[in-house]
RNA sequence: UGGGACGUCGCCAAGUGGUUAAGGCACGGGGUUUUGAUCCCCGCAUUCGUAGGUUCGAAUCCUACCGUCCCAGCCA
């Protein structure tokens, strides 16, 4: 376990008996997009945290901002949340407390801490000041409480336009901290919201709403990312001001950033909505659904955010450490198949054209408990065109002519013939195999250098595969801001092969299902896969000493 | 030029006055292996943004400087 600041707050808040003692946190997404991998890193922090402390965490949904949400993205956050593996408390809205929102509203109002203003959007932005020079006053800053008791509610019964009038918390002006100087609480927005309908007409904003939300929940730790650090004053300030007895403890940490790829609803939104990639879940979107549907287990996303470390210092992950994560999940848990990619016919010349021999090989090689599964060998065979070449590097250990490799799970065979196509390459491959070197005789003990996997051509069935590379050229497509990130976008981040050949098993296999298909990497089953035509996508390579070998 | 925060190995990140400066990833070397996968060993910061200072003793305290990020939405 990875010690960080804010389990170590935590932890002293629990042992001085804060809060009875008690953790209560809360993960409160806006209900605008889909959740991506970043957002699993707060998930984890808020219910970790809380479960490792005995607490319990709520879901709320910061929807104070009709027109910018829309209602399916609900579905999809919970779907997401429960996918990771855990379970809210209760689930909430911000919306759910509108009502008290007013109420408290009103009585900033009541005791002189805020007021009703006119100015209009343009006129507030020079009023506010610059991050230098201090603000200046509104003249409606002096209202009286009965004048603003009454615009606020006429505001309320949607006798004003749309940005006529605001709600201010009468704080500093001259703050240096600019989110004190008098910052809106509610504005006017003549739009339904879809839960509250038209009840509505003013939308409390996100500072006025977040805070009082927790303390309505008996929020205890309010963790969230080092952008609303300037904000915890004024969350401190609205707690300290209404009569609320709760006041929950705002611990801010970095938000983890992962190169290769983007983190931010916005940008994810752009690709969506601009067609760079095929929706919310397109495999190669950084989004729960899309990491998902690109097979990556949600306790490998867990467990790489918990071996990342919780900080307060910007940082950037290298994409590698979340594949490793990745591989180490589906290397203890994935069964084991074969599959070739891009295949070359072998014809094994002394085995018998009629024969179907079915072999029990394990689904994987260091779990017996797993099981088996059958497969067929007979006479032609496909292997990996890479798994041959005619004139190979000296470190090469697969298949050469005249060369001895082993089938996987099988024998030993040994390249007789290089049969050429009409266009001079290589058409098919002439073997004999060894038969004392079937696995489970006592000559399979015998060693070569090589062994590699193959399919049966006449069992095989014919499968699309959508690899899947990283999604943009550049580690960091954002550093340049005069550059738009979508140039940086991959146009090699998805290649189909439409004629690779899998044990014929897997057709049957569930969407989702996954595996690994040896020596080429851990693959997950589409929703678009049928019996008839399995699609299967990717999830992450092996990794492959070879091609750092060969690449030399 | 205001305010807030951050700078410890290539990337993360522990550490909060006395430790040989954790750990993971990456990297290098070796071993096992019917996946060039997995697994197992070993190696990998006399140094903590820089410069001063305090102290018997500092990554940890003080001062100054440098660098990076966030804030001027009626977004969250």
């Amino acid at each position: 376990m990875v010690a960080h600041f804010i389990r170590n707050r935590i932890r002293e808040d629990v042992a001085a008996g804060k809060n009875g003692g008690q953790v209560i946190t809360r993960f409160p997404p806006e209900p605008n997009g889909y959740l991506h991998i970043g957002h699993a890193k707060s998930i984890g922090i808020n219910f970790g945290m809380a479960e490792e402390f005995g607490g319990s965490t709520n879901l709320r949904f910061d929807d104070t901002n009709p027109g910018k949400e829309e209602a399916l993205f609900y579905d999809r956050i919970m779907e997401d949340v429960r996918w990771l593996g855990f379970d809210w408390q209760e689930l909430h809205h911000a919306s759910d407390y509108f009502d008290q929102l007013f109420d408290f509203a009103c009585e900033l109002i009541n005791t002189n801490k805020a007021y009703v203003d006119s100015l209009d959007a343009e006129q507030m932005r020079v009023y506010r000041g610059t991050l230098t020079e201090p603000g200046r006053e509104s003249p409606d800053r002096n209202r009286s409480a009965a004048e603003n008791m009454d615009l606020f509610q006429r505001m309320k019964n949607g006798e004003f336009a749309d940005g006529e009038y605001t709600l201010r918390a009468r704080i500093d002006m001259a703050a240096p901290n600019i989110n004190m100087r008098d910052p809106i609480l509610y504005r006017i927005r003549k739009i339904d919201h879809h839960r509250t309908g038209s009840d509505w007409c003013i939308y409390p904003t996100y500072d006025f709403a977040h805070g009082i939300s927790d303390a309505i929940e008996g929020i205890t730790h309010s963790l969230c990312t080092l952008e609303f650090e300037d904000h915890r004053p004024l969350y401190d300030w609205l707690l300290d001001h209404i009569s609320i007895q709760q006041h929950p403890q705002q611990i801010e940490f970095a938000r983890g950033n992962i190169d290769f790829t983007v983190l931010s609803k916005r940008r994810l939104k752009r690709l969506v909505e601009e067609g760079f990639v095929d929706g919310w879940d397109d495999p190669r979107m950084p989004t729960l659904a899309g990491l998902r549907r690109r097979g990556y287990p949600p306790l490998a996303i867990r467990k790489f955010w918990d071996s990342v470390g919780v900080s307060k210092s910007e940082s950037i992950i290298p994409m590698i450490v979340l594949e490793n994560a990745v591989r180490d999940e589906l290397n203890e848990n994935a069964p084991r198949s074969m599959a070739v990619l891009n295949p070359l016919k072998i014809i094994l010349s002394n085995f018998d054209a009629s024969e179907t021999r079915w072999l029990e090989v394990p689904l994987h090689p260091q779990h017996e408990d797993m099981g088996t599964r059958r497969i067929a060998l007979t006479r032609e065979l496909y292997i990996e065109q890479d798994d041959f070449m005619l004139d190979p590097p000296g470190k090469y250990f697969r298949l050469k002519p005249g060369g001895e490799v082993r089938l996987r799970n099988a024998f030993i065979i040994r390249c007789d013939e290089v049969v050429e196509n009409a266009a001079g390459g290589v058409d098919h491959l002439v073997c004999s195999f060894d038969p004392d070197t079937m696995s489970g005789l006592p000559g399979a003990k015998r060693k070569v250098k090589g062994t590699i996997h193959w399919v049966s051509a006449s069992h095989g069935k014919r499968a699309t595969l959508r690899l899947y590379d990283r999604l943009f050229k550049v580690a960091n497509p954002i550093a340049d801001k005069a550059v738009d990130f979508t140039e940086h976008l991959n146009p090699a981040s998805l290649q189909v092969i439409d004629n690779a050949i899998i044990e014929p098993d897997l057709a049957t296999q569930p969407a989702g299902h996954q595996l690994q298909f040896e020596r080429t990497g851990y693959f997950a089953v589409d929703p678009d896969s049928t019996p008839e035509h399995p699609v299967l996508n990717r999830t992450v390579s092996l990794r492959d000493s070879w091609a750092k070998i060969a690449g030399q």
